[in-house]
DNA sequence: TTAAATGCAAATTATTTGCTCTTCA
DNA sequence: TGAAGAGCAAATAATTTGCATTTAA
């Protein structure tokens, strides 16, 4: 079932992916145990932006045992090691933004906030052509990812 | 209930807000029938970035005869009206991301595809300094939103 | 040998849907 | 009058949690 928006990520690129991620992991902390094993190949090897539930079911063919919360574990250990990212997406619950003016967002990594941004600079961040892929533009917004101030505190206290 | 981190916004830019959001109803023909302008003067009024949930305790405050399906049928029409938008997040699952280099997203507002973008151009965007908002900044990352190939052709079908 | 990871099932949370009743053009 | 919106309850989907068991440093 290959994607067709998806620019086809070869083979090599992905077992390069796939070590790096390897050796993340180690330098990390992050034991790979097998069931992590067969998340980071599956999730690596899906090439797109795969929800947990589609990793699952990738893992759950090669090895019938593993389960749903195994795999949300594991994706979100990787993501604490920095290991994976979230794409578009932060918290469970959808956040509704009611200001039409063009602005940018702070998403807080640890508590899902997101406070507006207004910057000039960014503003005038061309969008580039991305025509080629036959994707049509309608908005560009920078999100700048990282954590609140009373996140920081928190952390601190760890 | 303040939120010391979101910047407090002023009332009369609330109301002005607020207009403007009737105003394009009005021309989008987005009937505001009494519960929708209620999500609407709610959602804006909460000044954050609120999900469907806590618009509907807003709402239900007031108006206490108003469920749960009404405000989320209300915020995805005013959604597809283009008078909200979604922030830092499409779809209803989180997507993971499993390339570690600088890259960007084109989001389709449709389907929910993420197709990855690797722009110099892009990378080159200057973070902001945000340590007046008591912000730590991790990662920056530019969204393209719009529709993808497939999508454009099955809104021209419509 | 002990803290961390797993597997399963049950619980929670977010969102959607079916259906009847109401409302507004 | 006829299509669109509302309200409620039930269904579905995504994610998390509790707990007994296994595994890796």
């Amino acid at each position: 079932m290959a994607d067709p928006s998806q620019p086809h990520v070869p083979k090599r690129e992905r077992a390069r992916r796939l070590e790096a991620a390897r050796a993340l992991c180690r330098r990390k902390g992050v034991v790979l145990t097998a069931p992590r094993a067969l998340v980071l190949e599956a999730a690596i090897g899906l090439g797109t932006h795969p929800t947990a539930d589609e990793v699952h079911a990738a893992v759950h063919r090669k090895e019938p045992g593993i389960g749903r919360a195994t795999v949300y574990r594991a994706l979100e250990a990787f993501v604490a090691a920095g290991v994976f990212t979230k794409a578009s997406h932060t918290g469970v619950a959808v956040r509704y933004d009611a200001i039409p003016a063009r602005h940018h967002h702070l998403v807080c990594l640890r508590c899902d906030r997101i406070i507006d941004l207004f910057d000039g600079g960014l503003d005038g961040v061309a969008v580039p052509d991305v025509s080629g892929l036959g994707f049509s533009v309608t908005d560009i917004q920078v999100q700048l990812r990282g954590l609140c101030r009373a996140c920081q505190t928190k952390e601190e206290e760890k």
